[in-house]
DNA sequence: GTGAAAGCGCTAACAC
DNA sequence: GTGTTAGCGCTTTCAC
């Protein structure tokens, strides 16, 4: 005997036994469900006391099949970076309160399987998707965006109509980097940015160019702008730094372009003998948690994590609600000041 | 027109179109797909072309209202501590060549949410359940083994018949510790572990068990086996590690249960102005990857996430495939050594 | 080996 | 305000 309450077995109580445990039609018991208009006080109250006894609990799968699955298909390219839990405590301050959850497809930095995560998400009926930090091309997300709505984060596309985006202002970051560590003192900043070939992260393109713009004012020109590239993602960052360093005329600061790579920078920096901040500057970008360890104390450009994820999740309902014209939000980066470019010798 | 290879708008192909397209029956597409017993080569290719031409993927809400969804719940308690992704890359591993991709809900830490994603995942006719880390009665869970199956990471039940489990030896991984930091000298060994109240996290429980019998047989008594709790969580580690250093007989050497909490007992420790290794030695559990950063270069009990994570997703396939006698996977731990206990002075 | 048809648990028209 | 009923897109008997 499976179900307490019922007595069958191997199944759920379905929406017919509620109607039958309550004396009403399966209709009323689906408006109840949905707050739909036309029930009686007196028709909910005996439906919802039905549902408590029976402990009954929809399937989303047949929902799906005509109406809602009030579930929300969040990709994440990545769960390793630090980042991204930030975004997911926003997008769950948003859903809190509602009836949606969230289910995340983790895309593990393969493209393929992003494309596979998708589909499935779509496949299951999502109500609506969260990208984070895909690398699709954007006519994919717009054939994406007709069959179900879908907000980006972590890809800039202010012109786009029918998906919504929720970003930081990351042009106006790298030059905030900048700035930062030229008022420290550091004299010859440069910056680790994904390889081209690891795909079209938009943001880090962005923080390219706020960058080069901010260095271009500082008065240095192409040839002491220096952007290296991880070609191989993560594993390749010591690489990089190691082959910055011991290059010619080595820089005296490094811009991370965000903090998973920059705390790999800080660590293959010191494994170098360099200190931290006297010889060398470090700083990130995200403001993540681990920025705060007193071994890594490093300084950061909080691009507002939480509040990009609230916001993600605000359109992203107000998108299923029936919005038909895109918003796109964008957060203020600022510095949070940390250890790691306090330069004694100014 | 939405779909450029039917020309229907609004809706997605069909089996039924994929049927006519091929000049067969809905039934044998159905076959095709799950490859079932009963269908012939032609027919076969006949309806895979058809599939292709029309892009065809099957719906899983309709799928699961009759049969499978291929889909593995994962409830994943916290997305922070950098152990977990280990496991979901062990469990992609597994799963990879096979229909079934894992769809991910987060507890945050907060019992309440971890039910209610649970049900939500169960309502969604997830084909099978892994549940990493929660922290629900064994009876809960036996109720929910019923429905689907279950296989559980981090919660040792070897008594369990109607679910399997993957897990490292906590007992033993805890004794290695002890038993390795006085390997290196140290002489008042300390551990950090969950607050009670912190609901009952089996594995600490369990390497408290290792640490103190390790403890015992090198001579210590009650009087002299410290195991503090950090009783608001993660939180609460500093607050837990000053008053450990600045009481009666400091410990020369911490023991965090966690190497999201060894990373913060680093923080704390240098944050007091104490240097590790020499003053004070430092060992985690669980051989994330924060710990090979050279500004961390933190020891730390390997329990082989991977591993565990490979075989949490084999058994549950087994399990789905039918078996129904239960199976307990437990790999072995083993130190991976790092500068934080390295002691010089011995 | 193949296909017709019932039905999974819901939602939404529509009739009352 | 309430109930009846036709599907949603599949899987699965069960005839043929």
């Amino acid at each position: 005997m499976d179900n307490p309450a019922t007595g069958r077995a191997g199944g759920r109580v379905t929406i017919r036994e509620v109607a039958e445990h309550a004396g009403v039609s399966v209709a009323a018991v689906s408006k109840v469900m949905r707050d739909a208009y036309g029930v009686s006080a007196d028709m909910r109250a005996k439906v919802e006391s039905s549902i408590a006894a029976l402990n009954y609990r929809p399937s989303a799968a047949a929902r799906g099949m005509r109406g809602q699955t009030y579930t929300i298909g969040v990709l994440m390219v990545d769960i390793k970076n630090p980042f991204f839990p930030l975004l997911l405590d926003g997008i769950s301050d948003s859903l809190a309160g509602t009836q949606y959850v969230p289910l995340i497809g983790i895309g593990r930095g393969q493209p393929t399987l992003e494309t596979t995560i998708v589909h499935a998400l779509i496949d299951r009926q999502v109500d609506g998707l969260i990208l984070i930090g895909q690398r699709m091309d954007t006519a994919v997300v717009e054939v994406l965006a007709r069959e179900v709505p879908v907000v980006m984060i972590g890809h800039h596309e202010p012109g786009a109509t029918t998906f919504d985006s929720a970003n930081n202002d990351d042009e106006r970051g790298g030059a905030l980097a900048v700035e930062y560590l030229l008022q420290q003192g550091y004299k010859r900043p440069a910056m680790i940015t994904l390889g081209k070939d690891q795909g079209r992260a938009d943001v880090s393109r962005k923080r390219e160019v706020g960058f080069t713009r901010a260095m271009r004012e500082a008065g240095f020109d192409d040839r002491t702008i220096r952007i290296a590239e991880a070609y191989e993602g993560i594993d390749d960052v010591t690489a990089t730094v190691r082959s910055l360093i011991e290059g010619q005329e080595p820089p005296d600061a490094i811009f991370g372009w965000a903090d998973y790579y920059a705390l790999e920078v800080l660590s293959a920096v010191r494994s170098l003998g360099l200190r931290v901040p006297e010889d060398i500057g470090v700083i990130g970008y995200d403001n993540s948690p681990p920025c705060a360890f007193t071994q890594n104390d490093l300084t950061s450009i909080d691009q507002k994590g939480r509040e990009i994820g609230r916001n993600a999740a605000r359109l992203l309902l107000e998108r299923i609600g029936g919005r038909m014209t895109a918003e796109h939000f964008i957060a203020s980066p600022t510095v949070s000041t940390r250890g790691s470019t306090r330069r004694k010798t100014k």
